[in-house]
DNA sequence: GTCTATAAAGCGATAGAC
DNA sequence: GTCTATCGCTTTATAGAC
């Protein structure tokens, strides 16, 4: 028993961790009961359709924060560089500097992904879309925009997994570092 | 039944695919069973260790391609443009052109990581190492170099994991020539 | 090396009391 | 909303015959 929850909202975070660091098939309901300090009884009241509609319920709160602090903000268009730099800053914060992996990404891999596939193509899709959005306001061309975005959100996603390989978080965000100097580096409203 | 194997060797690969499409939690002895066509009585005459046991087996099989086809050639360094140029084809040929991810990749997210620690760190440094020594000698600083490695490998790793969320393995092949690009257009030995 | 049978534990999920 | 008890099934793993 973690901690005492009687609130959904409560304990969505607390799935968020155990699906994250034990992927879907591997959180079983016994650890789940342990670590959120509810029976089964409360999980199924929460969520009557079990594990899935928990890890659905997860993906979308993840989904809603990542709208809110970066997706929105990258797409405003008032100031890219501004929302850029807001971007990183905000991803350097949610992965923990490295210490913490992509929920999304743990799904994609494996064949977790056909259960979420919507929900996982939407949160990759949203956000590289976002970002294009951002780099074409700063005077990059279509092309070049969806380039560099795709680049940035994929080496976000291997960094994750690299930090992680090597137990070292550092190379996630000296990483982070270089692709936002990359970014910054190419034509845009500093020309 | 897939098809008769009586020797280890032949189980191997079958053993790699189960556990890249299902995780190592998701892969149950079952689907094992199913997919390779021998018996739990077989499985565990070849493996006495059980389900740990083949996944060993499995990463060590992953190890010994990459070294033979993609590091050792990256460390011989007799020319480093050639070796990188086969370290790129060969990469887009072992994932299938982005239909296929990775193994050590799926492994390294969740907490499976901790059963394989080793393995999963020596398979990314090993890459990072070799593609360092391949761009040293094309002329790249060691801090260059060593930065211009981690973002391939990371890179790559990344481009996995966009193209499988999207279902678009073209996003892994596109993703893949412009690293190369990148790495070539760097100082080298073209200059 | 592969078969059948089986063990012991854990799994997701449910029922009914409170 | 949380409790206890339990269902039916699957899990990993083993034993012994052939």
């Amino acid at each position: 028993m973690v901690r005492q929850v009687t609130e959904k909202s409560d304990v969505i975070p607390l799935l968020g961790e155990i699906f994250r660091e034990c992927g879907f098939a591997g959180a079983s309901l016994s650890e789940i009961t342990r670590r959120t300090g509810l029976g089964k009884s409360s999980l199924y009241h929460f969520f009557p359709q079990g594990k899935q509609e928990m890890a659905e319920a997860v993906l979308d709160d993840v989904a809603t924060w990542f709208e809110v602090n970066v997706f929105k903000p990258l797409r405003a268009g008032k100031n890219p560089d501004t929302s850029i730099d807001k971007m990183f800053k905000q991803v350097d914060s949610y992965f923990y500097s490295g210490k913490r992996i992509c929920l999304v990404g743990v799904f994609a891999l494996d064949d977790t992904r056909d259960l979420f596939a919507v929900r996982i193509n939407a949160y990759f899709s949203s956000w590289t879309k976002a970002l294009i959005i951002a780099l074409k306001h700063r005077g990059l061309s279509t092309k070049d925009a969806r380039e560099s975005a795709e680049d940035v959100v994929a080496g976000i996603q291997g960094a994750l997994v690299l930090a992680r390989s090597q137990d070292n978080p550092r190379i996630f965000t000296r990483t982070l570092k270089r692709l936002q100097y990359r970014l910054l580096s190419s034509s845009g409203s500093g020309e």
